[in-house]
DNA sequence: TTGGGCACTGTCAGATCTGACAGGTTGGGC
DNA sequence: GCCCAACCTGTCAGATCTGACAGTGCCCAA
């Protein structure tokens, strides 16, 4: 049942952000969770990861849901996690506020937790798990797993953020391991022979990827690479 | 009371270690810890932060404690925070080890909680906090605040990690300057323009740049800035 | 006052990169 | 069999960087 120590090693094997998903899907499952949505905020982009079921989430976007979903807004304003009947026993719902809560509810979304995780200059991310099997039990989990729960989404988020985003610039092999070489200070001539080509064929593989990351000079290829987690810094 | 509301904003502010080091101790300073260590394992390396006293410091590396001290190899195998004691119970000490823990004592850390995090790639840290007022209230503080404690030390640990630690290089500020046009795409020519000098000059900064970060080119240069968090990715 | 760190500037040769030209091979999917 | 993506190679002009030469001025601490 340690969800935690599951996780964990399991996490850092992970390749891809889809398979970091799932893992948190399985441990989820494990604790009586059947939905997850994570909402990263990162300069003033968005992006959402969730098992919600895509008519939900597609008609929650296209409706604008986000804007007046009595969570979304008051995620900043908490450190730690919550339960939203707790949060919501607090303020009134608008008619609107309450359709969506009701909407929700036909599909077992009727109350969760929203988890905060507040990162320098401002980034936050939130990740809310709700579709809990017995309702009236939910309250008395949420207490006692509560650190475990924080641990789970802390790590989550700290893994996920290391893992190319499926927006990423798609590079080929020989692309990624040019900008390696290229970012430990290797010239194109020695990078040939270290990858047995011709130094041509390295400032090939560089220009392509300068294009598809849309840099006019290495130095700024390294860096969108570098932030698009397609490398690793090291 | 509510120390992450007090912590979180002006962490983001900190602009070095020590600062934030300072806001850390003050937020626990006020849940009655008097003492606090933060280590952080990073590619093989360590680091130590605390504000242990000195003499204590040295007397401990000097005699190599940390190799036998009964906590520290303990750390890995946890995911989440405990109490000293707790895990003490369940190992008999050998009689070394039972003489640092009455040498601590005797400084006043007896009981403590420690509070591991673990990185993708292996790295993981581990803040631990001692020296609380009332030794009998201890656990119940523990009990109560367990996921507050957890926030900070992961809030603590996230915004450590991007300030350059103190063995970074130092650059001057027209040095980390160029270097962030640099990462941006530009020429020399077209940052002389940017901050008003001459290309010639631009040069002469990331060429010193370049020296000190012990780079033969300026992708290199930028690599190993970012990696000192020298100058952060964008 | 002297020394050192920092910012700034110039020139110049040679290395390196950038962006254009123009090709060829291999392997997998339709 | 054809197409396409990924991989590979060549040449060449012009831009850019690297590393050496040689200087100036400012400010602060010893």
């Amino acid at each position: 049942m340690d969800v935690l120590a599951t996780f964990l090693p399991s996490a850092r094997s992970a390749q891809n952000r889809q398979q970091l998903c799932d893992l948190l899907e399985r441990q989820l499952n494990k604790l009586g969770f059947n939905y997850w949505a994570y909402v990263e905020h990162s300069q003033g982009t968005q992006n959402l990861l969730t098992n919600y079921p895509a008519e939900w989430v597609s008609y929650y976007v296209s409706r604008d849901y986000e804007k007046i979903d009595p969570l979304t807004d008051k995620e900043l304003d908490h450190l730690l996690p919550y339960l939203w009947s707790d949060l919501l026993k607090t303020y009134p719902l608008t008619r609107t506020q309450q359709q969506i809560f009701d909407e929700a509810s036909s599909l077992g979304i009727s109350d969760g937790i929203a988890i905060p995780i507040h990162e320098p200059g401002g980034d936050y991310a939130c990740l809310t798990i709700s579709g809990f099997a017995d309702m009236r039990e939910l309250p008395r989990v949420f207490a006692s797993e509560k650190t475990e729960l924080y641990a789970l989404a802390t790590a989550f988020h700290i893994h996920i953020r290391q893992l190319p985003s499926q927006c990423a610039v798609a590079l080929t092999q020989r692309e990624r391991e040019c900008l390696k070489w290229v970012a430990q200070g290797k010239t194109s001539w020695r990078i040939g022979e270290l990858i047995n080509v011709s130094e041509r064929t390295v400032n090939f593989h560089i220009t392509n990827a300068m294009k598809k990351l849309g840099a006019k000079t290495r130095q700024q290829a390294l860096t969108n690479a570098v932030a698009q987690k397609i490398i690793t810094s090291l």
